[in-house]
DNA sequence: TTAATAAATATACAGTGTTTAGTTATAAGG
DNA sequence: CCTTATAACTAAACACTGTATATTTATTAA
C-alpha cells in the first residue's frame, strides 16, 4: 500500500512547473510570478503546486538555484576557454561573460542579485552552494594571480573581525583561497555589478558602436589597477 | 456653487498619504506598500486616496521625487560644504555623502535605484528633473574638474549616436556640461552604485574597523585614475 | 478485492488594486 | 435662507493573489 504515479498527462510535473515559471518570468519579470496564472498554464489548479513546492518562496529558491547553476555554467566555460597559463586573458573571459550572461537573461539576473519578489528573502544555506560555485570563479582567477605574485595592490582594507568566520565559508565552497583574493574579487564584482545593474534597469546608454565600450574600459581598468603584467 | 474643503480631521491629506507611505516603506520596505494598510492607517477607505492619486503608481513616483530631492539635497549640502578651489575634496564629500544617505535610508535608496514594486516602470519625464538634479551634481564637480584640465583621461568611449540625443537632455538639467564629464559621472556613478547596492543588500561584507575602508578605497581609487593632482 | 496513500481538486479565507454607484458635506448663487 | 452644484468620501463589488483545509480521485500493494 503505497504510492501511485505522480503523473496523468504531464510526466515531470516538478520540472514543468519550473518550467513554465521561467516562461512568465522572461515575458513579464520575476514580480509577475503568480502560482495560479503557473497551474492555469498546466491546466492544473493552484494548490497542486504545493504537492512539489511547500509554498511560492521555495519554488522561487528553485528559481534562484537553476539561475545560478546556468551563471556558473558560463562562467566556468568562459574561463576554461582560455589557456590557465594567461590568466589575465581569463580575468578578462569571464568579465565579459558575466555581462553577457546577463544581457542574455536580465530577469534572471534581477532574480539572483535584485530583489524582485516583495517579501521574498533569499536562504542562504540553500543558496550559497550554487552561488559560491558561480562566483567562486573570479576568485579562483584571482587566486591564482595572487599565488604567482601578480597583485598590484600595497595595501587593501580588511573584512571586519566578526565577518572573517562568515568569509572563511566562501573558502570553502570557492576552493581555498586567500583573503586578499575574497577581498579584491569583491571589488571586482561590485565594479561589475555597478555597470551590468544600471544597464539591465535602462539607467546606463549604450557605450560605444556595440553598447559594451563602457564596460571593456572597465574591464581593462581592473586589471590595469589591481594586476602586474 | 463650487468646491468644498478638503479636510477634516486631517487637514493635508495628500501629504498625509505620502508620510503613511513612507512609514510603511521604512518598516516592511517598499515591495509591502499597500494603499489599503495606508488608509487603514489614517481611518479612511482605501478608495479615498483615488481622490489624490490616480492609482498606485501615481503614489510611487511621487514619494519616488521626494527621495530624490531628499537625495540631491545631501549631494548639494556635501558639495558646497567643502571650498569650491577644492575639487577633488568636493568629489570625495559627495562620494561619502552618497553612501551614508543611502545606508541612512536604505529602502528609499532601493525604490530609487532597485526595482522593487512589481509592475512599476518610473515615467522619465515625471522623474527626471529631480533625478538629475541629484546626480547632477556629480556631474557639476566633474566638469569642473575637466574645466580646470584636470581630468586624466586619453581617451573614453563614446556614447552610442542615437543615445545622444537622451544623453544631451542631461545637460539641461545638470547644467551645461561636456559629454566627456557626463561619461565620466557615470563610470564614477556605477561604481559607487556597485558597493552601495550590494552593500545595502547584505551581498559585501564591512570592510574595515568602521565598515567603509572598502568604499573610501574606491573612492581614492576613482580620483587616482581619474583626476590630475 | 480491499485497504492504504499520494496527488489532485473544491472550497474558503484574507489580502491586494481598482471600478462603480451612491452618499455626504461644503460653498456659492439666487 | 435655501437650493444646487460638486468635490470628497463610503459601500460594495470585481478580479486577482497566496495559502489552508477538507474531500475526492487514482493508483498500487497486500
Amino acid at each position: 500500500m503505497v504510492r501511485p504515479t505522480l503523473a496523468k498527462q504531464i510526466p515531470n510535473l516538478q520540472q514543468a512547473i519550473k518550467e513554465a515559471a521561467w516562461r512568465h518570468i522572461a515575458r513579464a519579470g520575476a514580480p509577475a510570478l503568480s502560482l495560479r496564472a503557473i497551474a492555469r498554464d498546466l491546466k492544473i489548479t493552484a494548490p497542486a503546486i504545493y504537492n512539489y513546492f511547500p509554498d511560492r518562496d521555495a519554488l522561487v529558491t528553485s528559481l534562484i538555484i537553476e539561475a545560478y547553476t546556468s551563471f556558473g555554467d558560463s562562467q566556468l566555460a568562459a574561463r576554461d576557454a582560455v589557456p590557465a597559463q594567461d590568466l589575465i586573458g581569463r580575468l578578462t573571459a569571464i568579465g565579459l561573460a558575466y555581462r553577457e550572461w546577463a544581457h542574455r537573461f536580465p530577469q534572471r539576473y534581477q532574480l539572483i542579485f535584485g530583489t524582485p519578489i516583495p517579501g521574498y528573502q533569499a536562504p542562504m544555506m540553500e543558496v550559497m552552494p550554487s552561488a559560491a560555485r558561480s562566483l567562486g570563479v573570479l576568485v579562483s582567477v584571482v587566486e591564482q594571480l595572487r599565488r604567482a605574485g601578480r597583485l598590484k595592490v600595497r595595501s587593501f582594507p580588511k573584512v571586519k573581525a566578526e565577518f572573517q568566520a562568515g568569509f572563511e565559508m566562501w573558502k570553502k565552497y570557492g576552493g581555498e583561497a586567500d583573503i586578499l583574493s575574497l577581498s579584491i574579487s569583491m571589488v571586482i564584482w561590485a565594479r561589475v555589478h555597478g555597470i551590468v545593474s544600471l544597464e539591465i534597469a535602462g539607467s546606463l546608454p549604450p557605450f560605444g558602436a556595440s553598447g559594451d565600450d563602457l564596460y571593456l574600459y572597465e574591464i581593462n581598468s581592473i586589471t590595469r589597477q589591481f594586476m602586474k603584467e
